[in-house]
DNA sequence: TATGATTCCATTTTT
DNA sequence: TGGAATCATA
């Protein structure tokens, strides 16, 4: 496939590059060189207009964006690129309120709480208010906040309708209280904050002004309203704002970004000039035919249309299925003919709608040894451990920061209870400091009983100790070691012995190499810059060399590009996935169409479709069909395969016909062990089939009999007692004990 | 305080 | 259905 020169640049892009001053937006569509247009533009600016690069700009969405960005221009202008200001939103507001932290009344060393630290600091305080979590869910109460931030709402002015909003007011200004005695932000506050002291300090603003003398923003589409707010402010005496996106592939609205931010630029900068990118230079033409097609079906959308000079290219294959395990069958069977013909594991991403989805596919690849990478799911930096290990180095730099106090004063076990916390939240709450003032109350008063207090004196000195040696010390990947090493942390999971506790002391031993890695790279490594990095740094970051296929959701894949790209579940209800009937049902499903656009425009050569008429949810078995999007796309691009959806319009194609699993039914081996109507058994991993239901069966079960517990081995059944489910007892080697049936199997 | 049991939830998650 | 979060109890 011919890929573009990185030196030349077509008409359009090269007029981005070289637009003088003023508002600039550029629409650029999937694979138009977005990228190189942003960094060569700014490689402009400095080397042919002599802009200082300090007086740059530069926003991105992704830290990744970020890197890649500046590592672009270290190679277009060397040496310079390192004065630059390249970051995200996140990252360059949190260093702006670092900064100037005096004029905005913050502490220097405010810790970032990321969103599970936020919800647990909901958590309190909604139970200091008293408030049922049954009935006001945490996370809708999570959702109003951060939705109240992005749109620039602080808790005066949050509006209250209905008795919902109206606690979630409540619970907002408390929150807001808490936060502040933590001296700690959420994310939500890194902007919002600098906005409110922007606005109120004329000084801060117009020195920030002056200091940012052009702003480029990439992934304008995404921005919400107040970080619109901020670009506008900073470029309101300038105007040199250059902002890049694509409104077509704006799949965040739920998270409060606005594709009228873009769309609408020119209310906002009547003089501003637009330029369109619409050569593609990644994929073939029929998946951009395809592509194309579904968007353009949109109403409320730029015009614009992607073409490209590469190849017409392959087909596009709409792999019809039975269900989702034949999905991930025929997929499988699919990789396996693209990897024969010379395809890498990395060339291949599998992309769906929900996580739920990378189940099967993950079955069938592990059976067939393939080596995948499943994106998503719990992120390394939410692990328990490293959570822990944070947590002491977030109360060393910043004693105040309760969430991280809370979380570690009994980690390890050290005696202090559950109602010795609740105690020291209730003295806090009462006295509005914050927890940490309340047990230095404490652990100091004589006046309090002996053994809580000792026990809270020793939390108290240990944190003095840590702190003494953090301030003689300034590497991260020490202080941990120091911290790990007093704390007893480290020993306690030697001891435990368990895979499980070798995992984790394997990922704290990651956490120390990315804290040397670090160190290596920054130029005044501090305990607190590290911290900001690694709160605001995602799995998404975290480089994964391995060759192996990639399974993502479609969200994730923004950004990114596949020679082989597979979408599973284009079912209606999955793919889209719209609420019927909702107030805002046709703005849903466009942005669906957009989310199925940028699904497509991932894949460079060939791209896959597949669904199936039956898939199995939340345990039962749901008739699905097959998405819009299929029929939205030119039917002359699609090439059919798979199962006949009904006798009349057969459209089973050549390709991959030759299906492997016997479609009749699994006759050998074990039909003549299943009753009828019972599905057919599953094919034995290891060891004997056991079926479970049959276990369950009380009558199955009676004293004498032995039975096998995945924890506790083998024992023999002393007694049944009755109950739904039933229990047993078992004497099993290590003593006697009390098991629900359901646990045990026969052995 | 640890661990087994129960309950609850289920779209997407750049920071 | 399956997992994580929360609950109950020895």
């Amino acid at each position: 496939m011919p890929r573009v020169s990185a030196l030349t640049l077509n008409a359009e892009q090269q007029a981005a590059v070289v637009y003088g001053d003023g508002p600039l937006v550029v629409f650029a569509g999937a694979g138009s060189g977005k990228t190189r247009v942003i960094t060569q533009r700014v490689a402009h600016l400095i080397e042919k207009r002599n802009v200082p690069p300090w007086r740059v700009l530069a926003v991105t969405f992704t830290n990744k964006a970020a890197r890649e960005m500046r590592a672009r221009l270290e190679q277009l202008i060397p040496g310079q690129a390192s004065s630059l200001w390249v970051g995200t939103f996140h990252a360059v507001c949190a260093r702006l309120l670092r900064a100037h932290h005096e004029q905005i009344g913050l502490r220097r060393d405010f810790v970032i709480y990321d969103d599970s630290d936020q919800r647990s600091l909901i958590a309190r305080v909604m139970r200091a208010l008293e408030i049922d979590d049954r009935v006001y869910a945490p996370k809708q109460m999570a959702f109003q906040i951060n939705a109240a931030k992005q749109e620039g709402i602080g808790p005066a002015e949050f509006e209250a309708r209905d008795p919902l909003t109206r606690v979630a007011r409540e619970v907002y200004a408390l929150y807001e209280e808490r936060l502040a005695a933590a001296s700690a932000l959420d994310f939500g506050d890194l902007i919002f904050r600098l906005v409110q002291a922007m606005r109120k300090d004329p000084a801060l603003k117009q020195a920030l002004q002056a200091r940012f003398e052009y702003v480029l923003v990439d992934e304008f589409q995404d921005v919400n309203h107040v970080q619109f707010a901020f670009v506008q402010m900073l470029c309101e005496v300038h105007h040199n704002l250059c902002v890049v996106g694509d409104d077509d592939q704006s799949i965040y609205r739920w998270r409060g970004a606005d594709r009228r931010n873009i769309l609408d630029f020119r209310n906002h900068f009547p003089d501003a000039h637009i330029i369109k990118l619409e050569q593609n230079y990644r994929s073939t033409q029929r998946i951009l035919r395809v592509a194309n097609s579904i968007v353009g079906r949109n109403l409320d959308r730029e015009p614009k249309e992607l073409w490209t000079s590469n190849e017409p290219g392959a087909a596009i294959t709409v792999m019809a299925c039975e269900d989702e395990r034949d999905e991930a069958n025929l997929v499988g069977h699919a990789i396996r003919m693209l990897l024969e013909s010379g395809l890498a594991l990395n060339d291949i991403a599998i992309l769906y709608r929900t996580h739920a989805q990378s189940r099967a596919f993950e079955e069938v690849l592990r059976r067939s040894n393939t080596p995948y990478r499943v994106f998503g799911g719990l992120r390394f930096y939410d692990r328990a451990e490293v959570k822990d290990l944070l947590g002491y180095l977030r109360i060393i730099a910043n004693p105040e920061d309760d969430v991280s106090l809370l979380r570690v004063i009994n980690v390890p076990a050290r005696g202090i209870g559950k109602t010795t916390i609740e105690r020291l939240i209730d003295a806090a709450s009462r006295a509005g400091t914050s927890v940490n003032t309340a047990l230095l109350d404490v652990a100091n008063d004589p006046a309090h009983n002996g053994a809580t207090r000792k026990k809270l004196e020793g939390f108290v000195q240990l944190m003095a100790a840590l702190r003494a040696f953090a301030a003689r010390e300034d590497s991260p990947a020490e202080i941990s070691r120091h911290v790990l090493d007093v704390t007893g942390y480290a020993e306690v999971l030697r001891v435990e012995d368990t895979p499980e506790a070798d995992s984790r002391l394997e990922n704290i031993g990651e956490v120390l190499s990315s804290m040397e890695q670090y160190a290596a790279d920054a130029e005044k490594p501090s305990l607190t810059e590290f911290l900001e990095t690694i709160t605001l740094e995602t799995d998404q970051d975290r480089k994964n060399a391995d060759n192996a296929i990639t399974m993502m959701t479609v969200h994730a894949a923004k950004g990114l590009e596949f020679p082989a790209v597979f979408v599973g579940g284009l079912e209606e209800e999955m793919f889209p996935r719209i609420r019927e009937g909702a107030a805002d049902e046709h703005e849903e499903l466009e942005e669906e169409r957009r989310l199925a656009y940028v699904a497509f425009t991932r894949a460079r050569e060939r791209l896959f479709m597949s669904y199936a008429n039956t898939r199995r949810l939340y345990g039962d078995l749901k008739i699905r069909r097959r998405s819009r999007f299929i029929d939205e796309a030119p039917p002359e691009e699609l090439h059919v395969v798979g199962v006949k959806r009904a006798p009349a319009q057969s459209s089973y194609g050549g390709g991959y016909t030759n299906r492997s699993t016997n479609r009749s039914g699994y006759s050998s081996g074990y039909s003549s062990y299943s009753a009828p109507s019972k599905p057919p058994a599953r094919e034995p991993r290891d060891g004997p089939y056991v079926d479970r239901s049959e276990a369950n069966d009380v009558s199955e079960i009676h004293p004498g009999m032995r039975v096998r517990h995945t924890k506790f081995g083998v024992g023999e059944v002393t007694g049944v007692s009755g109950g739904m489910p039933p229990r047993v007892t078992v004497q099993f080697e290590d003593g006697p004990r009390q098991i629900v049936s359901s646990f045990l199997t026969p052995a």
